[in-house]
DNA sequence: GAATAAATTGTTTTT
DNA sequence: CAATTTATTC
C-alpha cells in the first residue's frame, strides 16, 4: 500500500513505529486519526493479526469515526477493537463476571445517593447529593475503596460521614446489581489486577494498544491501559496537553507529560504541523495557550495562508449576539457556503437558548447538541426504567421510578412501608414488592403493588420471546403510557415524539447489532452522548459546547459570550486556582482552533444571568490575542477601521439592527428580531385525536389500578373553640370547621406556626378536651 | 395519602 | 427561569 507518502515526516515516523511504547504529541489539526489509522493499517500489513489489536477512545464519535477510516484501508480492520472506555470496559466485565448488570447515569446515582444519605440520618442541605457524588466520584477515579477513603479522613467527622454515605453507596449499588460510570472502571481494573488468568487473557489479546486523548485520561483509566498492556508493552498513546480539558472528571495531565518516565525507552513524535487553520487563527491559538506554565514545549505551525482576521464583535444584549451570528450565516450562505459550514460554540449549555431563538426566526437549520439530552428526557427515562427493571430485578432505582408511573396510588408513604419491609426481611426491592401482601399497613394499596410486581414479571417472560421494540411496544400499550404524557402542551407533542424516537432507535438496534439482547440495548443507550450523533452530512448549523466540540472542525466558528464570568466562568475566577483557569485556557485554544477559516469572537454589552442583569467584561483571553490577528466588526460583519477593537475599556454597542445595505434576500432575513416568541398559555390539545386514534386500536392488558375514592369522614369530634394537638405544630385552638367534598376543613390558629387549615380525615388532629371520647380513630384504611 | 399548585433554589463542562 | 422542594387541595 502506498499511503505513506500521504504523510509528512513526523507523521510517517510514528506510523512506521511497530513495537515498544510510543508517544505521539498530537496538535490541533495535525492528522492525529490520519496517523493513527494508518499505523494501524501497517501493523497488519506486517502481519499482525488484527484481533490483537485494540484502540480506545473517550467518545463513540471517535471510536465509529476511527474504526470507519481504519476499515477504508484496510479489510482486516475490521476486526480490530475500537471502543470506548466505557464499553470496553463494560464488554470485559460482562463476559467475565455477570451480563446482567444496570449501569446508572448520573441522575440514577443521585437518587440513590439520597437514599443512602436518608438511611443515614443525615441532612442533605449538610450533605448535598451533588457534592458528595463529586467526592465519590473524585475516589473512584482515584481507585479509592471506601475503607481505603475511611482511614484517608480519619477524624474528620464531615469527611468521615462522607466516607459512610460512600460505603452505604456501593453496597446499595451491589444489591441492585448496578454499576456507575466510575464503577464501570474501577471495576475492570481491579478484576484485571487482582486475577491473573483473566489478565494474561486479555494481555494475550490485547498484544497492540492504542489510546486516543490520552490527556484526558484519569487515574482509573490511566491503570487501565497499563494493565492491558502491561505484558508485550506495544502502547501507543496520542494526545495534546493542551487540549486536556476534563480535569473536573479526573482527567490528569500528568498521565501524558510523565509517559516516558512510565515506560522507558518510550518513542517520542511531536506533530506540529497543523492542516486545519489559517495563520491568523494558529497565532491567535499559540498566543492564548503559550501563557499556560505547565505544558510540554511545543510550537503549532502552518503553510496554510494568514486568511481573514479573527472578527470580534460587540453585542448590546444576548439576542442582539445571536442575531448577529444568524446575520453571519446568512450571508455565508448567500456567498455559498453550506449551512454546514458553521458552528456556534459556548461554554455553557444555557447560552444555547438565545442563539437558537434568533435561527430559527430566521429559518436557518440547525443542529444542537447539548442542552437536555435524548436520553435525560423525563419520558424516555420512564419506559428505560421499565426496560431496566425487567433485565435486572434488582435493579432499585429502576423500580422506584416506574412503580408509580402510570399512577398505581403508590406514594412516599407506601414507599417507605416497602423499604422498611424490605430491609427487616433482607429483601431487595423487587422481592419485597412481590410480596406485599404482608406489609403491614399497607392496606389496600397492597394489591397495587402485587399487581404492578406480576407485570414486570409477565413482562419478563415476554422478553425472554421478543425482541426489544417489540416489549417496548407492549409496555406502552399496557400501561397507556402515551395517554399519561399529553397534556395538550408543545411539551407533551415533544414528550410522544421522544418515545417515538425510542421506539425507532430500538428497532434501529435491532437491524444494526449483531448481539440484540435487552441488556446490550441497554448498554448501548447508557454510554452514548449526544454529540455521538453527530451527523457531518447534514446540511446544518451546529450548537455545542466547547467540550462537545473537540475534536471536530468547521470552516468559520463563532465563539459567543466571550467575556468575563462566562468564559473563563465565574466558577475558575473565584476559585483563585492557577490550575482552573489553565484548563479555562485549554478550552479557549480547543474552541480556537475548531475554525478552519473564520472565527469569529462575539460578547454582549448586558446579559441577563438567572435573576439579574451582568455587564461583563470582555474575556481575558481576548487580552491575549495578538492585535495583528484580530478586527472589530460591525453589525454587518465589516471592520471598523476608525476605532481599535474594545478591550475591557471603552467597549462600543452595536449601533442596532436594521436591514439597510444588504442585499434584497437578505434585507428580508435581517428585519429587526422580534420580541422573543410569546407561547400561548392556552394552545390547542394538539394530537389529542391522535393519541386516542393510536390508543384505541390497542387491547389494554391490565386494567389501572382504582383510584382511590375519598371515604366519607365523620365529623371530627372537636368543635370551634377547642384546643386540638397536632403532632408538628403542637397545641392550637379550632377557629372554623366547614364541610368541604366528603371531608371537613378545619381551621386551627397555632401560637407559635399561626394560621392552618386541615383535611380533618387526614390530619392527625387530637382534641384537648374529648380526650376520653376519642376511641372511632381507626374506622377505615 | 396522593395529586397539584406554589415557592424556592441554584447553574460548567460529560462517559 | 427551570427544576426541585414545600404548601395546599382533593
Amino acid at each position: 500500500m502506498n499511503y505513506l507518502d500521504k504523510l509528512n515526516p513526523s507523521q510517517r515516523e510514528a506510523a512506521m513505529h511497530l513495537n515498544g511504547p510510543l508517544l505521539i504529541f498530537a496538535g490541533a489539526g495535525s492528522g492525529k486519526t490520519r496517523v493513527l489509522t494508518y499505523r494501524v493499517a501497517r501493523l497488519i500489513e506486517q502481519g499482525v493479526d488484527p484481533y490483537h489489536i485494540i484502540a480506545i477512545t473517550f467518545t463513540n464519535k471517535a471510536a465509529k469515526e476511527m474504526r470507519e477510516r481504519i476499515s477504508n484501508i484496510t479489510p482486516l480492520g475490521e476486526q480490530v477493537w475500537v471502543s470506548t472506555f466505557h464499553a470496553a470496559c463494560t464488554r470485559i466485565l460482562r463476559r467475565e463476571i455477570d451480563s446482567g448488570f444496570s449501569i446508572y447515569d448520573t441522575s440514577d446515582t443521585l437518587r440513590l445517593l439520597k437514599e443512602c444519605i436518608k438511611e443515614k440520618n443525615l441532612s442533605d442541605t449538610h450533605y448535598p447529593p451533588r457534592h458528595v457524588a463529586q467526592i465519590i466520584s473524585a475516589q473512584k477515579n482515584e481507585l479509592i475503596t471506601p475503607g481505603e477513603y475511611e482511614r484517608l479522613v480519619a477524624g474528620s467527622f464531615r469527611e468521615g460521614n462522607v466516607a459512610e454515605i460512600y460505603a452505604l453507596y456501593q453496597k446499595r449499588l451491589r444489591e441492585s446489581n448496578a454499576l456507575d460510570f466510575d464503577d464501570i472502571i474501577f471495576r475492570t481494573v481491579e478484576l484485571l489486577s487482582h486475577n491473573e488468568e483473566i489478565r494474561l487473557k486479555y494481555q494475550n489479546r490485547f498484544r497492540y494498544v492504542l489510546v486516543d486523548e490520552y490527556q484526558d485520561t484519569n487515574h482509573a483509566q490511566y491503570e487501565l491501559v497499563r494493565l492491558l498492556s502491561g505484558y508485550a508493552q506495544n502502547l501507543c498513546v496520542v494526545g495534546d496537553d493542551d487540549q486536556s480539558i476534563y480535569g473536573w472528571r479526573g482527567a490528569d495531565i500528568a498521565n501524558i507529560l510523565r509517559f516516558e518516565k512510565d515506560y522507558p525507552g518510550a518513542k517520542v513524535v511531536k506533530l506540529e504541523q497543523n492542516y486545519r487553520s489559517s495563520k491568523v487563527i494558529l497565532d491567535a491559538a499559540n498566543a492564548v495557550i503559550s501563557l499556560n506554565e505547565e505544558r510540554a514545549d511545543k510550537l503549532l505551525w502552518t503553510e496554510n495562508e494568514r486568511g481573514t482576521p479573527i472578527r470580534l464583535y460587540t453585542a448590546r444584549d444576548e439576542r442582539d449576539e445571536g442575531y448577529f451570528v444568524t446575520q453571519m450565516i446568512a450571508k455565508g450562505v448567500a456567498n455559498g457556503a453550506r449551512f454546514g459550514d458553521f458552528a456556534v460554540l459556548y461554554r455553557t449549555n444555557s447560552q444555547s437558548r438565545a442563539v437558537e431563538d434568533q435561527l430559527v426566526t430566521s429559518g436557518i437549520p440547525y443542529r444542537i447538541f447539548s442542552g437536555v439530552r435524548f436520553y435525560e428526557h423525563m419520558e424516555v427515562k420512564d419506559i428505560l426504567a421499565y426496560l431496566k427493571a425487567i433485565n435486572n430485578p434488582a435493579d432499585e432505582i429502576a423500580h422506584l421510578r416506574i412503580i408509580n408511573v402510570p399512577r398505581r396510588g403508590i406514594g412516599l408513604a407506601s414507599l417507605d412501608k416497602i423499604k422498611f419491609f424490605a430491609a427487616e426481611s433482607g429483601l431487595t426491592f423487587s422481592q419485597a414488592i412481590s410480596r406485599a401482601a404482608e406489609i403491614d399497613g399497607l392496606g389496600k394499596k397492597s394489591a397495587s403493588v402485587v399487581q404492578f410486581a406480576a407485570y414486570l414479571d409477565e413482562c419478563a417472560e415476554f422478553a425472554a420471546e421478543n425482541s426489544v421494540s417489540e416489549l417496548m411496544q407492549k409496555i406502552l400499550n399496557d400501561t397507556d403510557y402515551m395517554l399519561t404524557i399529553k397534556d395538550g402542551t408543545p411539551e407533551g407533542e415533544e414528550r410522544e415524539a421522544n418515545i417515538k424516537e425510542l421506539l425507532a432507535k430500538a428497532t434501529a438496534f435491532e437491524n444494526e447489532s449483531e448481539d440484540t439482547s435487552l441488556a446490550k440495548f441497554l448498554e448501548d443507550v447508557a454510554l452514548v452522548a449526544d454529540i455521538d450523533n453527530y451527523n457531518e452530512d447534514a446540511d446544518a448549523a451546529a450548537l455545542m459546547t466547547l467540550h462537545s466540540a473537540k475534536g471536530l472542525e468547521f470552516d468559520t466558528v463563532f465563539l459567543v459570550g466571550f467575556e468575563e464570568y462566562l468564559f473563563p466562568t465565574s466558577r475558575a475566577i473565584d476559585s483563585g486556582n492557577h490550575k482552573d483557569m489553565e484548563e479555562e485556557r485549554r478550552l479557549c485554544y480547543v474552541g480556537f482552533t475548531r475554525a478552519k477559516k473564520i472565527l469569529y469572537l462575539t460578547h454582549s454589552i448586558i446579559r441577563r444571568r438567572f435573576d439579574h442583569i451582568a455587564r461583563n467584561k470582555t474575556s481575558r483571553f481576548l487580552d491575549d490575542v495578538p492585535e495583528d490577528c484580530i478586527a472589530s466588526v460591525n453589525m454587518y460583519g465589516n471592520e471598523r477601521t476608525t476605532r481599535p477593537f474594545p478591550r475591557n475599556a471603552g467597549l462600543e454597542v452595536g449601533e442596532g439592527i436594521s436591514g439597510a445595505g444588504l442585499p434584497p434576500a437578505l434585507a428580508a432575513l435581517a428585519k429587526p428580531s422580534e420580541k422573543p416568541p410569546i407561547i400561548n398559555a392556552t394552545a390547542p390539545p394538539m394530537g389529542f385525536s391522535q393519541l386516542k386514534q393510536l390508543a384505541s386500536g390497542q387491547k389494554i392488558a391490565r386494567t389501572p389500578a382504582p383510584r382511590p375514592v375519598p371515604t366519607k369522614a365523620s365529623p371530627p369530634d372537636y368543635s370551634v373553640g377547642d384546643k386540638v394537638r397536632d403532632p408538628k405544630y403542637g397545641v392550637g385552638e379550632v377557629i372554623d370547621i366547614s364541610p368541604a367534598g366528603a371531608d371537613y376543613e378545619v381551621t386551627i390558629q397555632f401560637p407559635a406556626a399561626g394560621r392552618k387549615k386541615f383535611m380533618a380525615g387526614w390530619a392527625k388532629l387530637s382534641s384537648m378536651e374529648a380526650q376520653s371520647k376519642r376511641k372511632t380513630e381507626e374506622s377505615e384504611e
